[in-house]
DNA sequence: TATATTTATTGTTGTAATGACACTAACTGA
DNA sequence: TCAGTTAGTGTCATTACAACAATAAATATA
């Protein structure tokens, strides 16, 4: 460890400490068309009390996303969702236990499939609106959930990832709707309606909502023309994919 | 390990196999205007003779972007120097020793400033272009190679990342050439003398360079004005930051 | 039954960004 | 002096887009 010549070939793994891997997966989903996150809550020191991002060590045998999908299961009983690596956070002290190196993924839930798996638990695992999260969270998982939201707002820019957090079949003004949650602004309607039907995602189902006014048409997203290169730039918005990519 | 339900909270470090932790940093410079990648010839099994990533351990008291640092200076001298984390991989199959996740970066080294300390060694350490890099490379390395370029490339688009790459003191047709460079692609003139004098983050030096034809000005990069944001869309261009982030 | 109200959707228009390309400038060397 | 070479500016038509006006299709209520 004095020795800094020492390199990968010459490396014995067994004269080495080793830190821990973990995964910790942020998991949004809309609810009451807000943008929500997912919460565990402590029970043993250390920030014991405190919420925390889900998490948990990950298996020799599994790979980084198989682990983050496996806690997302765990956590939310779901299955085959979008998922991605967010950032690596390793600071030497960022768990007074021992020296833990966490692999941070993002996931999104889609509106209509959300459930807690262990919904008895109800006082350790809940979703809270990414606006009225408690603070400070466990560990430097404040830092993660910025990160998390910076990557969710940056990429919302330029890929069709906000389908991600709409169910099957939704209309064109809720679509909007998740861009104001998100960017945190107003988009005009025409200009809205314009950009999305250009970018040609939209697949027409023929079906309509009714409600207080006039119904609304209700779309499905395209998957394979999810090429669409979108790139809404609304405002002049334009928010670094948060540690590094940092947008990315 | 058979036991799903163990969380953070029940965790006792002894009771697991750990695995091991790098950081490899690809590291771009450019060289007689073309854009080069450090690597290094590995001299043991596994991948004896194979060019790779220069990376290494990452040492418990250290963070991981310190630990990237340290590589970068160990390597090429430099110090100060911009690095970001690029992503991380940790394949279980990734090294046919042991587990091992590595934590990539990406770093840029001005042109002027590269030099290898260990210049006698130089069958082991050297700059390839990126267009003729050894293929293949070891372990999982070609991977992080495209991820680190495909990363380039698209910060190049909305950063002043391209500034990182040039002397101190430049020209306006040097500052394109690194665009052509690593978007692939010519650009045209005088759209982008507008463009880039348009986002107001040049000084002039008044310094001009003698050449063949007419001489040109040189220019200096204003950091002060960083915050200018760039959005370079010179063609359709819009690669995703590779492994997720994809583009950020 | 008319008319206000509400939500959805389409049109219009002026301005700013930008891609294509033509043109001018300043030097060297024969 | 003129051909060659590299640097830098100007023009213009097209497109992208923001602001906002107008219309459409339903429900609620007077």
């Amino acid at each position: 460890m004095t020795d800094t010549e020492e390199t990968a070939e010459t490396y014995d793994p067994s004269r080495y400490e080793r830190p821990s891997v973990t995964v910790d997966v942020v998991i949004f989903t809309l609810i009451d068309r807000e943008l929500h996150v997912l919460l565990v809550r402590r029970k043993r020191w250390p920030f014991e009390g405190y919420w925390a991002i889900p998490g948990g060590f990950v298996q020799m045998h599994e790979s980084l996303e198989d682990a983050a999908r496996r806690e997302l299961e765990e956590e939310t009983g779901v299955r085959d969702i979008y998922i991605e690596q967010l950032y690596t956070f390793g600071d030497p002290d960022r768990d007074p236990r021992t020296r833990v190196i966490s692999v941070a993924y993002f996931a999104l839930v889609r509106a209509d499939r959300q459930r807690l798996r262990v919904s008895d638990e109800s006082l350790d695992v809940r979703w809270f609106p990414v606006r009225a999260v408690p603070s400070p969270l466990a560990f430097d998982h404040d830092r993660i959930l910025a990160t998390a939201l910076a990557r969710l707002r940056s990429k919302l820019e330029y890929t069709t990832l906000a389908f991600e957090l709409l169910p099957e079949v939704f209309s064109i003004l809720e679509l909007k709707h998740i861009y104001e949650q998100i960017f945190g602004e107003k988009l005009d309607k025409g200009n809205f309606y314009r950009k999305i039907k250009d970018a040609g995602v939209l697949e027409e189902t023929g079906l309509l909502r009714e409600g207080r006014g006039r119904p609304t048409r209700l779309y499905r997203f395209r998957r394979d023309r999810g090429d669409g290169q979108f790139v809404f730039r609304w405002r002049e918005a334009r928010i670094d994919a948060g540690e590094s990519h940092e947008r990315d």
